[in-house]
DNA sequence: GGCCTTGTTGCGCAAGTGTATAAATAGCCT
DNA sequence: AGGCTATTTATACACTTGCGCAACAAGGCC
C-alpha cells in the first residue's frame, strides 16, 4: 500500500487558474529573470505540476505574452486611477497625479523589475514593442488631457505643438523619477520624490508657486 | 584523406579575443536577451567555437559580469564627454550635455535594450545593484556641479538640498527622455527630444529664455 | 451510489545547456 | 626547418528545458 503515493489536488475554476499561473509567471520572472521562469519552476510557485500549464496555455510563449499584457494593464490602469480625484482644481488633479506616481504601490521593485526585463525585449519583439506604444501613448494622453486643463484655467491657450512637448516632459519626469524610486528607494525620504516631481512639472508649465510653498 | 577535416583557425592576442568575446556577448544579449545568449551563440557570433570561452572566462557568469561591466564603463563615459565643451557658458556646457544624451549614439534601441535587460535583474542581484548605482550617482553628480557653476553664473545662491533636488529632477528628465528616444525614435523628429530636454531643463532652474528664443 | 467528464498528474523524450577534457595545430623561437 | 607551447577545436557528459501523452481521480450529474 505504499506505492500509490500520487498527489492529491483540487480542481480549480478555469479563470482561477489562469490567473494563478500568469501571477506564478510575473512573481517567477520578477525574482528569476526570463530564463529563470521556467515552466517547472512557474508550476511549482502556482502550486501545480508542469504539464498542467498546457492545458490551459498553447505554449510558454503564449504564457509569457498574456503575463505581460496583464501587468502592462494593471500598471496604466493604477496610474490613470490617479487621475480621478473628485472635487479638485485641474491643477491638484495633476500634482496628484505625480503624487500617486511616484509612491507606492507604483513606486515598486517587483513591478520595475518586470517592466525592464520585459520592455528589453522590445526591440526584438514587435509585439512587446505594440503594447509599449500603446500604453505610453494613452499614457501620454492622458497627461496632455490634464495639461490643457491647467493651463486653461490659467487663462492660457497653448497650442498642439506646445502641449505635446509638455506631456512629453511631464512623462520622462514622471518615468525618470520612477526609475531611480524603484532602484534606489532608500535614497529618498518619503515624498521627496513626489515633491521634486510636483515641482518640476509646474516648473515645466510656468506655474507659479502656490502662496504657503516654501521657495 | 577527407577525413581530417578540422576547422582553420588563426590565434589572436589575448585582449583582442577577449574584446571580440564581450562584443559578441553583447551583440546576443541585445538581440536574443540573456536566455538567447547562451555560450554556442556567442561563440559563433565571435567566430570561434564553445570551448574557447572557458579558455578566457571562468564561466558564463563572469562572461556577463564582464560584458554588463564595459556596457556601463562606455555608457558613462560618453555621457560624462559630452561635458568638456571648450570655450562656453556654463549654460552652454548644460545645453550640450542634454543635446549630447538625447541623440545617438547615447540615443540607440541597441544600448537601451542591454540596459533594461540587465538592470531588470538589479532587484535581485546586488552587484548589478551596486555597478547603477554607482553609475547614477557619478552622473548624478555631474549634472549637481554644472547646475551649481549654471546658478552661480545667475548670481544664486542653492543650498545643498535645493542643489540636490535640481540634479535629481534634471536626472530624471534626460532618463525619461531617453527612453522614449530609444523606444521610439520614429515618433519624434530630429532635436526634438533635446530641444524639449534642454526647455524643461531651463524651466526646472527657474531660467529665463535667452533672446532669440520663441516662446 | 456509480458513472463520466475533464482537470490534473507523472513520466518520457529529443533538443539544448554549461562544463570538463583530450586531441590538434598555429605561430614564435632558435 | 623543426620543435614547443599555448590557443583553439572537437567531443563527451550530466543536467535542464519545453513539450507530448497516457493514466488517474475530483467532483458534478443521474
Amino acid at each position: 500500500m505504499t506505492s500509490p503515493s500520487r498527489r492529491k489536488f483540487r480542481r480549480e475554476g478555469e479563470e482561477r487558474r489562469r490567473q494563478d499561473l500568469i501571477e506564478a509567471t510575473l512573481d517567477c520572472v520578477a525574482e528569476y529573470g526570463l530564463q529563470g521562469a521556467t515552466l517547472r519552476t512557474i508550476a511549482l510557485r502556482a502550486g501545480v505540476t508542469a504539464g498542467l500549464i498546457r492545458h490551459y496555455f498553447p505554449g510558454k510563449e503564449e504564457l509569457l505574452q498574456e503575463a505581460y499584457t496583464a501587468l502592462m494593464g494593471r500598471m496604466t490602469e493604477q496610474a490613470k486611477a490617479a487621475l480621478v480625484v473628485e472635487d479638485a482644481s485641474p491643477r491638484q488633479r495633476l500634482a496628484a497625479f505625480v503624487t500617486a506616481n511616484l509612491n507606492a504601490p507604483i513606486i515598486d521593485a517587483r513591478v520595475f523589475s518586470l517592466w525592464a526585463t520585459f520592455i528589453g525585449r522590445a526591440g526584438a519583439d514587435p509585439t512587446l514593442a505594440r503594447a509599449h506604444r500603446e500604453g505610453y501613448l494613452g499614457f501620454r494622453n492622458e497627461v496632455e488631457a490634464v495639461v490643457a486643463e491647467v493651463l486653461a484655467a490659467e487663462q492660457r491657450e497653448p497650442d498642439a505643438s506646445q502641449l505635446r512637448h509638455h506631456a512629453i516632459a511631464i512623462n520622462a519626469i514622471i518615468d525618470g523619477l520612477w526609475i531611480e524610486g524603484c532602484l534606489a528607494s532608500e535614497m529618498f525620504s518619503p515624498g521627496e520624490l513626489a515633491a521634486i516631481g510636483i515641482k518640476a512639472v509646474e516648473a515645466e508649465l510656468g506655474l507659479v508657486p502656490e502662496r504657503g510653498e516654501e521657495q
